[in-house]
RNA sequence: GCGGGUGUAGCUCACUUGGUUAGAGCACAGGAUUGUGGAUCCUGGGGCAGCGGGUUCAAUUCCCGUCACCCGCCCCA
Protein backbone atom coordinates (compact mmCIF):
# COMPACT_ATOMS: atom_id res chain seq x y z
CA UNK A 1 0.00 0.00 0.00
CA UNK A 2 1.48 3.25 -1.30
CA UNK A 3 0.31 6.85 -1.03
CA UNK A 4 0.44 8.57 -3.95
CA UNK A 5 2.31 11.48 -3.55
CA UNK A 6 0.42 15.15 -4.04
CA UNK A 7 2.71 17.57 -6.49
CA UNK A 8 2.30 21.29 -6.69
CA UNK A 9 0.40 22.61 -10.09
CA UNK A 10 2.62 22.96 -13.04
CA UNK A 11 4.15 26.70 -13.26
CA UNK A 12 3.03 27.19 -9.35
CA UNK A 13 5.47 26.70 -7.34
CA UNK A 14 6.12 26.66 -3.11
CA UNK A 15 7.54 30.36 -1.71
CA UNK A 16 9.62 28.48 1.27
CA UNK A 17 12.14 30.21 4.26
CA UNK A 18 14.07 27.16 3.68
CA UNK A 19 14.99 24.79 1.41
CA UNK A 20 14.37 26.69 -1.78
CA UNK A 21 17.90 27.04 -3.51
CA UNK A 22 16.48 29.55 -6.04
CA UNK A 23 16.57 33.33 -4.78
CA UNK A 24 13.26 33.09 -6.94
CA UNK A 25 11.62 30.93 -4.44
CA UNK A 26 12.65 32.16 -1.13
CA UNK A 27 10.26 33.68 1.26
CA UNK A 28 12.53 36.26 2.99
CA UNK A 29 12.97 38.32 -0.38
CA UNK A 30 9.14 38.40 -0.90
CA UNK A 31 8.21 39.49 2.57
CA UNK A 32 10.89 42.04 1.59
CA UNK A 33 9.76 43.06 -1.37
CA UNK A 34 6.30 43.30 -0.39
CA UNK A 35 6.82 45.42 2.03
CA UNK A 36 9.26 47.66 0.11
CA UNK A 37 6.43 48.05 -2.30
CA UNK A 38 3.76 48.68 0.25
CA UNK A 39 5.25 51.29 2.07
CA UNK A 40 6.73 53.30 -1.13
CA UNK A 41 2.93 53.30 -2.56
CA UNK A 42 1.55 54.09 0.80
CA UNK A 43 3.70 57.29 1.28
CA UNK A 44 1.97 58.24 -2.33
CA UNK A 45 -1.73 57.37 -0.65
CA UNK A 46 -2.74 54.48 -2.22
CA UNK A 47 -4.12 52.03 0.05
CA UNK A 48 -4.60 48.25 0.25
CA UNK A 49 -7.56 46.23 -1.94
CA UNK A 50 -8.20 42.69 -2.09
CA UNK A 51 -10.54 41.44 -4.78
CA UNK A 52 -11.70 37.86 -5.30
CA UNK A 53 -9.26 35.33 -6.83
CA UNK A 54 -11.78 34.26 -9.31
CA UNK A 55 -14.40 36.04 -11.34
CA UNK A 56 -16.87 36.03 -13.93
CA UNK A 57 -15.01 34.95 -17.45
CA UNK A 58 -17.16 38.02 -18.69
CA UNK A 59 -15.38 40.19 -16.83
CA UNK A 60 -12.12 39.01 -18.46
CA UNK A 61 -13.82 39.08 -21.52
CA UNK A 62 -15.31 42.41 -21.63
CA UNK A 63 -12.05 44.17 -20.02
CA UNK A 64 -9.35 42.25 -21.82
CA UNK A 65 -11.15 42.09 -25.29
CA UNK A 66 -12.74 38.95 -27.39
CA UNK A 67 -9.19 38.92 -29.59
CA UNK A 68 -6.46 38.76 -27.09
CA UNK A 69 -4.70 36.42 -26.36
CA UNK A 70 -5.40 36.18 -22.86
CA UNK A 71 -8.58 35.74 -23.31
CA UNK A 72 -8.43 33.76 -26.17
CA UNK A 73 -6.38 30.84 -25.30
CA UNK A 74 -4.21 31.46 -21.56
CA UNK A 75 -7.52 31.96 -19.61
CA UNK A 76 -7.45 29.65 -16.45
CA UNK A 77 -11.63 28.57 -16.71
CA UNK A 78 -13.10 27.86 -13.50
CA UNK A 79 -16.11 25.52 -13.32
CA UNK A 80 -19.12 27.26 -11.85
CA UNK A 81 -20.72 24.87 -9.24
CA UNK A 82 -21.62 25.44 -5.53
CA UNK A 83 -21.15 21.32 -4.88
CA UNK A 84 -17.82 21.12 -5.62
CA UNK A 85 -19.13 18.41 -7.92
CA UNK A 86 -18.62 18.85 -11.63
CA UNK A 87 -21.81 20.60 -12.15
CA UNK A 88 -21.91 23.68 -13.84
CA UNK A 89 -20.48 25.60 -17.30
CA UNK A 90 -16.75 27.02 -17.17
CA UNK A 91 -18.44 30.58 -16.49
CA UNK A 92 -15.83 31.73 -14.28
CA UNK A 93 -12.20 32.32 -14.72
CA UNK A 94 -9.28 33.27 -12.34
CA UNK A 95 -8.11 36.71 -12.77
CA UNK A 96 -5.45 36.82 -15.08
CA UNK A 97 -4.42 40.58 -14.45
CA UNK A 98 -5.64 43.07 -11.68
CA UNK A 99 -7.44 45.82 -13.21
CA UNK A 100 -10.67 44.46 -14.13
CA UNK A 101 -11.43 42.80 -10.32
CA UNK A 102 -10.53 46.20 -8.96
CA UNK A 103 -12.55 48.27 -11.87
CA UNK A 104 -15.49 45.79 -11.15
CA UNK A 105 -15.43 46.75 -7.34
CA UNK A 106 -15.38 50.14 -7.97
CA UNK A 107 -18.70 50.08 -10.28
CA UNK A 108 -19.91 47.17 -7.65
CA UNK A 109 -19.62 49.98 -4.94
CA UNK A 110 -20.66 52.99 -6.30
CA UNK A 111 -17.13 54.11 -5.62
CA UNK A 112 -16.64 56.47 -8.67
CA UNK A 113 -19.80 58.47 -7.65
CA UNK A 114 -19.06 59.10 -3.50
CA UNK A 115 -15.50 59.39 -3.08
CA UNK A 116 -12.88 61.48 -4.35
CA UNK A 117 -9.08 60.51 -5.10
CA UNK A 118 -9.69 56.66 -5.50
CA UNK A 119 -5.83 55.13 -4.97
CA UNK A 120 -5.37 51.34 -4.61
CA UNK A 121 -2.71 49.10 -4.19
CA UNK A 122 -2.51 45.40 -4.52
CA UNK A 123 -0.35 42.26 -4.00
CA UNK A 124 -1.83 39.52 -5.19
CA UNK A 125 -1.62 36.27 -7.58
CA UNK A 126 -2.51 36.07 -10.77
CA UNK A 127 -3.27 32.98 -13.29
CA UNK A 128 -2.63 32.18 -17.03
CA UNK A 129 -2.67 29.41 -18.64
CA UNK A 130 0.54 29.36 -20.73
CA UNK A 131 3.98 27.02 -20.67
CA UNK A 132 5.51 27.90 -17.79
CA UNK A 133 9.21 29.01 -18.19
CA UNK A 134 11.84 31.10 -16.45
CA UNK A 135 9.79 34.32 -15.61
CA UNK A 136 6.78 33.37 -16.99
CA UNK A 137 4.32 31.28 -14.82
CA UNK A 138 0.77 30.16 -14.72
CA UNK A 139 0.76 31.67 -11.02
CA UNK A 140 2.47 34.67 -10.15
CA UNK A 141 2.18 37.49 -8.23
CA UNK A 142 1.99 41.48 -9.41
CA UNK A 143 1.99 44.43 -7.06
CA UNK A 144 0.23 47.06 -8.55
CA UNK A 145 -2.08 50.24 -8.67
CA UNK A 146 -4.72 51.50 -9.98
CA UNK A 147 -6.04 55.53 -9.84
CA UNK A 148 -9.41 56.72 -10.62
CA UNK A 149 -11.10 60.11 -11.53
CA UNK A 150 -8.09 61.56 -12.54
CA UNK A 151 -7.40 62.52 -16.22
CA UNK A 152 -4.90 65.16 -15.89
CA UNK A 153 -1.14 64.26 -17.17
CA UNK A 154 0.54 64.50 -13.81
CA UNK A 155 -1.53 61.25 -12.91
CA UNK A 156 0.45 59.40 -15.72
CA UNK A 157 3.60 61.31 -14.39
CA UNK A 158 3.55 60.21 -10.98
CA UNK A 159 2.33 56.72 -11.79
CA UNK A 160 5.01 56.36 -13.82
CA UNK A 161 6.91 57.66 -11.56
CA UNK A 162 5.70 55.35 -8.95
CA UNK A 163 7.06 52.65 -10.59
CA UNK A 164 10.27 53.59 -11.65
CA UNK A 165 10.94 54.95 -8.06
CA UNK A 166 10.01 51.52 -6.31
CA UNK A 167 12.66 49.86 -8.81
CA UNK A 168 14.80 52.75 -7.75
CA UNK A 169 14.36 52.48 -4.10
CA UNK A 170 14.91 48.53 -4.09
CA UNK A 171 18.56 49.28 -5.59
CA UNK A 172 17.61 47.76 -8.92
CA UNK A 173 19.62 49.24 -12.01
CA UNK A 174 20.11 49.53 -15.62
CA UNK A 175 16.27 49.48 -16.24
CA UNK A 176 14.15 52.13 -18.33
CA UNK A 177 10.38 52.75 -18.85
CA UNK A 178 9.13 52.97 -22.05
CA UNK A 179 6.50 54.87 -23.02
CA UNK A 180 4.40 55.36 -25.75
CA UNK A 181 0.54 56.78 -26.63
CA UNK A 182 -2.17 54.46 -27.79
CA UNK A 183 -4.49 57.73 -28.79
CA UNK A 184 -8.39 57.17 -27.79
CA UNK A 185 -11.20 55.86 -28.84
CA UNK A 186 -11.56 59.02 -31.42
CA UNK A 187 -8.15 58.98 -32.93
CA UNK A 188 -6.90 55.08 -32.80
CA UNK A 189 -9.73 54.23 -35.57
CA UNK A 190 -8.53 56.86 -37.72
CA UNK A 191 -4.67 55.78 -37.09
CA UNK A 192 -6.11 51.68 -37.76
CA UNK A 193 -7.53 52.20 -40.78
CA UNK A 194 -4.38 54.05 -42.03
CA UNK A 195 -2.35 51.36 -40.62
CA UNK A 196 -4.34 48.65 -42.45
CA UNK A 197 -3.96 50.44 -45.66
CA UNK A 198 -0.21 50.51 -44.98
CA UNK A 199 -0.24 46.97 -43.57
CA UNK A 200 -2.43 45.29 -46.61
CA UNK A 201 0.53 46.16 -49.23
CA UNK A 202 2.85 43.10 -47.46
CA UNK A 203 -0.07 40.89 -47.49
CA UNK A 204 0.97 38.19 -49.02
CA UNK A 205 5.04 38.88 -47.93
CA UNK A 206 4.33 38.83 -44.43
CA UNK A 207 4.79 36.35 -41.60
CA UNK A 208 1.32 34.44 -41.05
CA UNK A 209 0.98 35.68 -37.43
CA UNK A 210 1.07 39.28 -38.69
CA UNK A 211 -1.20 38.41 -41.37
CA UNK A 212 -3.55 36.74 -38.51
CA UNK A 213 -3.55 40.00 -37.04
CA UNK A 214 -3.72 42.19 -39.81
CA UNK A 215 -7.72 43.08 -39.06
CA UNK A 216 -8.04 41.83 -35.82
CA UNK A 217 -5.58 43.69 -34.09
CA UNK A 218 -3.00 45.64 -36.38
CA UNK A 219 -0.97 47.47 -34.39
CA UNK A 220 0.29 44.10 -32.47
CA UNK A 221 1.57 43.40 -36.37
CA UNK A 222 4.03 46.06 -35.52
CA UNK A 223 5.76 44.43 -32.99
CA UNK A 224 6.29 41.19 -34.69
CA UNK A 225 9.60 39.47 -33.99
CA UNK A 226 9.71 38.32 -37.56
CA UNK A 227 13.13 39.93 -39.26
CA UNK A 228 11.17 40.09 -42.22
CA UNK A 229 7.84 41.58 -40.79
CA UNK A 230 10.14 44.31 -39.67
CA UNK A 231 12.02 45.32 -42.33
CA UNK A 232 8.57 45.01 -44.14
CA UNK A 233 7.22 47.52 -41.49
CA UNK A 234 10.12 49.42 -40.96
CA UNK A 235 8.09 52.72 -42.43
CA UNK A 236 4.86 52.14 -40.90
CA UNK A 237 2.71 55.45 -39.69
CA UNK A 238 3.15 55.55 -36.01
CA UNK A 239 0.53 56.00 -33.81
CA UNK A 240 2.20 59.21 -32.32
CA UNK A 241 1.45 61.11 -35.45
CA UNK A 242 -1.97 60.56 -35.53
CA UNK A 243 -2.87 61.21 -31.99
CA UNK A 244 -5.62 64.15 -32.12
CA UNK A 245 -4.84 67.16 -30.60
CA UNK A 246 -6.06 66.31 -26.61
CA UNK A 247 -3.79 62.87 -27.03
CA UNK A 248 -1.13 64.44 -28.50
CA UNK A 249 -1.16 67.96 -25.69
CA UNK A 250 -1.36 64.84 -22.97
CA UNK A 251 1.26 62.82 -24.08
CA UNK A 252 3.05 65.98 -24.33
CA UNK A 253 2.79 66.85 -20.67
CA UNK A 254 3.26 63.53 -19.96
CA UNK A 255 7.17 63.17 -21.46
CA UNK A 256 7.70 66.71 -20.05
CA UNK A 257 6.74 65.91 -16.43
CA UNK A 258 8.52 62.98 -16.68
CA UNK A 259 12.14 65.00 -17.65
CA UNK A 260 11.41 67.39 -15.38
CA UNK A 261 11.05 64.35 -12.27
CA UNK A 262 13.90 62.74 -13.95
CA UNK A 263 12.07 59.35 -14.37
CA UNK A 264 14.72 57.59 -16.67
CA UNK A 265 12.27 56.99 -19.54
CA UNK A 266 12.44 56.89 -23.41
CA UNK A 267 9.65 57.23 -26.18
CA UNK A 268 8.66 53.63 -27.96
CA UNK A 269 6.29 54.45 -30.94
CA UNK A 270 6.10 50.66 -31.72
CA UNK A 271 4.78 49.78 -27.85
CA UNK A 272 1.75 47.86 -27.62
CA UNK A 273 0.16 46.28 -24.70
CA UNK A 274 -1.51 43.22 -25.12
CA UNK A 275 -4.24 44.65 -23.33
CA UNK A 276 -7.42 46.53 -25.54
CA UNK A 277 -8.51 48.62 -22.80
CA UNK A 278 -5.53 51.17 -22.54
CA UNK A 279 -6.49 54.45 -23.99
CA UNK A 280 -3.69 57.74 -24.37
CA UNK A 281 -0.49 56.73 -22.28
CA UNK A 282 1.03 53.25 -22.01
CA UNK A 283 4.23 52.16 -20.64
CA UNK A 284 6.61 49.41 -20.08
CA UNK A 285 9.69 48.97 -17.51
CA UNK A 286 12.23 46.98 -19.04
CA UNK A 287 15.35 45.72 -17.26
CA UNK A 288 18.19 45.16 -19.25
CA UNK A 289 19.98 42.97 -17.53
CA UNK A 290 17.47 40.31 -18.17
CA UNK A 291 16.59 38.08 -21.43
CA UNK A 292 14.36 38.75 -24.06
CA UNK A 293 10.63 38.85 -22.74
CA UNK A 294 10.87 38.75 -19.33
CA UNK A 295 12.80 42.06 -19.37
CA UNK A 296 9.40 43.88 -18.91
CA UNK A 297 9.37 43.65 -15.17
CA UNK A 298 6.42 45.85 -14.99
CA UNK A 299 3.78 47.68 -17.29
CA UNK A 300 0.50 49.92 -17.54
CA UNK A 301 -0.78 52.81 -18.96
CA UNK A 302 -4.20 54.51 -18.89
CA UNK A 303 -7.80 52.92 -19.14
CA UNK A 304 -10.02 55.76 -19.17
CA UNK A 305 -13.30 53.59 -20.48
CA UNK A 306 -13.31 50.79 -18.70
CA UNK A 307 -15.25 51.66 -15.52
CA UNK A 308 -17.72 52.92 -18.41
CA UNK A 309 -17.65 49.48 -19.71
CA UNK A 310 -18.34 47.79 -16.45
CA UNK A 311 -21.31 49.44 -16.59
CA UNK A 312 -20.42 52.28 -14.48
CA UNK A 313 -20.47 56.11 -14.70
CA UNK A 314 -17.10 57.65 -17.30
CA UNK A 315 -14.69 57.13 -14.81
CA UNK A 316 -10.90 58.09 -16.18
CA UNK A 317 -8.37 55.55 -14.47
CA UNK A 318 -4.57 54.51 -14.95
CA UNK A 319 -2.39 52.21 -13.12
CA UNK A 320 0.08 49.48 -13.71
CA UNK A 321 1.38 45.87 -13.01
CA UNK A 322 4.84 44.25 -11.75
CA UNK A 323 5.83 40.91 -11.60
CA UNK A 324 7.30 40.15 -8.14
CA UNK A 325 9.27 37.18 -10.02
CA UNK A 326 10.83 38.85 -12.53
CA UNK A 327 11.40 41.55 -10.31
CA UNK A 328 13.53 39.27 -7.98
CA UNK A 329 14.63 37.50 -11.00
CA UNK A 330 16.07 41.38 -12.09
CA UNK A 331 17.01 42.20 -8.49
CA UNK A 332 19.53 38.59 -8.79
CA UNK A 333 20.45 39.06 -11.88
CA UNK A 334 22.25 42.39 -10.37
CA UNK A 335 23.21 40.10 -7.17
CA UNK A 336 21.39 42.74 -5.10
CA UNK A 337 20.41 40.88 -1.74
CA UNK A 338 17.58 41.81 0.36
CA UNK A 339 18.43 42.22 3.81
CA UNK A 340 18.32 39.11 6.06
CA UNK A 341 15.24 39.57 8.59
CA UNK A 342 16.27 40.29 12.29
CA UNK A 343 18.25 37.55 13.38
CA UNK A 344 17.69 35.80 17.22
CA UNK A 345 19.65 38.59 19.73
CA UNK A 346 18.91 36.50 22.94
CA UNK A 347 18.95 32.45 23.86
CA UNK A 348 17.18 31.39 27.07
CA UNK A 349 18.57 28.75 28.46
CA UNK A 350 17.85 26.20 30.93
CA UNK A 351 19.61 23.53 33.00
CA UNK A 352 16.46 21.36 33.65
CA UNK A 353 13.26 20.85 32.81
CA UNK A 354 11.36 22.36 36.14
CA UNK A 355 12.34 25.73 35.24
CA UNK A 356 11.51 25.42 31.58
CA UNK A 357 8.70 27.86 31.58
CA UNK A 358 10.13 30.33 33.80
CA UNK A 359 12.75 30.65 30.88
CA UNK A 360 10.44 30.50 28.17
CA UNK A 361 8.58 33.31 29.97
CA UNK A 362 11.43 35.07 29.99
CA UNK A 363 11.70 35.05 26.37
CA UNK A 364 7.89 35.64 26.46
CA UNK A 365 8.94 39.14 28.10
CA UNK A 366 12.17 39.67 25.84
CA UNK A 367 10.15 39.38 22.68
CA UNK A 368 7.35 41.59 23.54
CA UNK A 369 10.16 44.70 24.33
CA UNK A 370 10.68 44.10 20.45
CA UNK A 371 14.23 41.88 21.07
CA UNK A 372 13.97 38.97 18.82
CA UNK A 373 14.60 35.98 20.88
CA UNK A 374 15.21 31.94 20.82
CA UNK A 375 14.39 29.28 22.97
CA UNK A 376 14.59 25.08 22.29
CA UNK A 377 11.57 23.43 23.69
CA UNK A 378 13.40 20.20 24.53
CA UNK A 379 17.03 21.17 25.15
CA UNK A 380 18.49 18.55 27.29
CA UNK A 381 21.99 19.71 28.65
CA UNK A 382 23.64 23.17 28.43
CA UNK A 383 25.77 22.36 26.28
CA UNK A 384 23.78 21.74 23.38
CA UNK A 385 21.86 24.73 24.20
CA UNK A 386 25.05 27.25 24.32
CA UNK A 387 26.13 25.51 20.86
CA UNK A 388 23.00 26.36 19.35
CA UNK A 389 23.67 29.77 20.59
CA UNK A 390 26.74 29.60 18.69
CA UNK A 391 25.38 28.41 15.75
CA UNK A 392 22.34 31.23 16.21
CA UNK A 393 25.04 33.78 16.73
CA UNK A 394 23.10 35.24 19.82
CA UNK A 395 24.35 38.14 21.63
CA UNK A 396 23.02 37.20 24.85
CA UNK A 397 22.11 34.23 26.59
CA UNK A 398 19.98 33.65 30.09
CA UNK A 399 20.49 30.57 31.81
CA UNK A 400 17.74 29.65 34.39
CA UNK A 401 18.61 27.02 37.17
CA UNK A 402 21.40 25.76 38.88
CA UNK A 403 23.00 27.55 42.81
CA UNK A 404 21.68 30.67 40.79
CA UNK A 405 17.83 29.91 40.62
CA UNK A 406 17.70 29.03 43.96
CA UNK A 407 18.91 32.58 44.83
CA UNK A 408 16.14 33.81 42.86
CA UNK A 409 18.57 34.84 40.11
CA UNK A 410 19.34 34.30 36.74
CA UNK A 411 23.02 33.74 34.60
CA UNK A 412 23.31 36.39 31.79
CA UNK A 413 26.05 35.30 29.43
CA UNK A 414 27.62 38.00 27.09
CA UNK A 415 27.79 35.21 24.21
CA UNK A 416 30.69 37.82 22.30
CA UNK A 417 32.77 38.50 25.33
CA UNK A 418 32.38 35.11 27.73
CA UNK A 419 31.50 37.83 30.55
CA UNK A 420 28.91 36.23 33.23
CA UNK A 421 26.87 38.07 35.55
CA UNK A 422 24.27 37.01 38.09
CA UNK A 423 21.30 39.38 38.27
CA UNK A 424 17.65 39.17 40.01
CA UNK A 425 15.55 36.41 37.96
CA UNK A 426 12.49 39.07 38.12
CA UNK A 427 14.83 42.26 36.42
CA UNK A 428 16.16 39.72 33.80
CA UNK A 429 14.29 41.04 31.27
CA UNK A 430 14.83 44.81 31.92
CA UNK A 431 19.25 44.15 32.69
CA UNK A 432 19.10 42.20 29.32
CA UNK A 433 17.10 45.17 27.15
CA UNK A 434 19.70 47.64 28.87
CA UNK A 435 22.49 45.76 27.36
CA UNK A 436 21.34 45.34 24.09
CA UNK A 437 20.39 49.08 24.14
C1' G B 1 -0.28 25.25 -27.45
C1' C B 2 4.62 23.57 -30.49
C1' G B 3 10.01 21.94 -30.34
C1' G B 4 14.59 20.41 -27.44
C1' G B 5 17.03 18.83 -22.73
C1' U B 6 16.96 16.74 -17.74
C1' G B 7 14.76 13.44 -13.66
C1' U B 8 19.08 8.39 -8.30
C1' A B 9 18.27 10.32 -0.20
C1' G B 10 16.17 17.01 2.04
C1' C B 11 20.79 19.02 -0.98
C1' U B 12 25.38 18.04 -4.22
C1' C B 13 26.66 13.79 -6.76
C1' A B 14 28.59 8.49 -7.51
C1' C B 15 28.35 3.17 -8.93
C1' U B 16 25.98 -0.33 -12.18
C1' U B 17 29.25 -2.00 -20.40
C1' G B 18 21.65 -4.87 -17.72
C1' G B 19 23.42 -9.01 -12.48
C1' U B 20 23.88 -9.87 -4.52
C1' U B 21 20.88 -5.81 0.09
C1' A B 22 21.77 1.31 -4.96
C1' G B 23 26.62 4.30 -2.08
C1' A B 24 29.32 8.94 -0.34
C1' G B 25 29.66 14.01 1.41
C1' C B 26 26.62 17.74 3.43
C1' A B 27 22.07 18.31 6.18
C1' C B 28 18.80 16.13 9.96
C1' A B 29 18.08 13.06 14.69
C1' G B 30 20.31 10.50 19.03
C1' G B 31 24.70 9.63 22.06
C1' A B 32 29.77 10.50 24.17
C1' U B 33 28.31 15.35 27.62
C1' U B 34 22.94 16.08 34.58
C1' G B 35 26.69 23.81 34.93
C1' U B 36 29.17 26.53 29.80
C1' G B 37 30.68 27.27 22.88
C1' G B 38 30.75 26.93 16.63
C1' A B 39 34.97 21.17 17.20
C1' U B 40 35.64 15.85 17.20
C1' C B 41 34.09 10.82 17.39
C1' C B 42 30.15 7.07 17.42
C1' U B 43 25.21 5.69 16.04
C1' G B 44 20.63 6.28 13.48
C1' G B 45 16.49 7.58 10.33
C1' G B 46 15.77 8.09 5.76
C1' G B 47 15.33 5.95 -1.64
C1' C B 48 9.14 1.70 -4.92
C1' A B 49 16.31 5.33 -8.98
C1' G B 50 9.65 10.92 -10.93
C1' C B 51 5.33 7.66 -12.34
C1' G B 52 3.27 3.78 -15.70
C1' G B 53 4.09 0.21 -19.40
C1' G B 54 7.39 -2.75 -22.73
C1' U B 55 11.92 -5.83 -23.94
C1' U B 56 14.73 -9.43 -20.81
C1' C B 57 16.05 -15.09 -16.79
C1' A B 58 17.09 -10.16 -14.63
C1' A B 59 15.83 -2.88 -15.67
C1' U B 60 17.96 2.58 -11.78
C1' U B 61 20.55 1.18 -16.57
C1' C B 62 17.68 -0.24 -23.07
C1' C B 63 12.71 1.29 -25.52
C1' C B 64 7.78 3.73 -25.33
C1' G B 65 4.31 6.72 -22.80
C1' U B 66 3.29 10.13 -18.99
C1' C B 67 4.26 13.84 -15.23
C1' A B 68 7.45 17.67 -13.42
C1' C B 69 11.36 21.04 -14.07
C1' C B 70 14.90 23.75 -17.36
C1' C B 71 15.73 25.98 -22.39
C1' G B 72 13.76 27.92 -27.25
C1' C B 73 9.01 29.61 -29.90
C1' C B 74 4.08 31.87 -29.49
C1' C B 75 2.54 35.32 -25.94
C1' C B 76 2.82 37.87 -21.64
C1' A B 77 4.17 40.38 -16.00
Amino acid sequence: MTTPKIQSIRGMGDVLPVGQKQFLYQSGNWVWLKRQFADWVEAHGYRYVETPVVEELELFKRTSGETSDIVGKEMYLVRRSSTGDEAGDFSLALRPEGSAGVCRAVVEHGLARSHAGLKFYYIAPMFRSERPQRGRYRQHTQIGIELFKEKDAAADVEVIAILSGFYQRIGLKDFVVHVNSVGDPECRPRYREVLIRFLEQFKDAMSEDARARLYANPMRCLDSKDENDQRLFADAPNMLDHLNAECADHFAEVKAGLEKLGVPFIVDPRLVRGLDYYTKTAFEAKCNTLDGAIKTIGAGGRYDGLVEQLGGPATPGIGFGSSVERTLLALESQQIAPPPPAPPRVLVAYMDAGVKYDALKLAEDLRARGIPTEFLYHAKNLGRQLKEAGDLDVEYVVIYGGQEWDRGEVMLKNFRTREQESVRAETAAEVVAGRLG
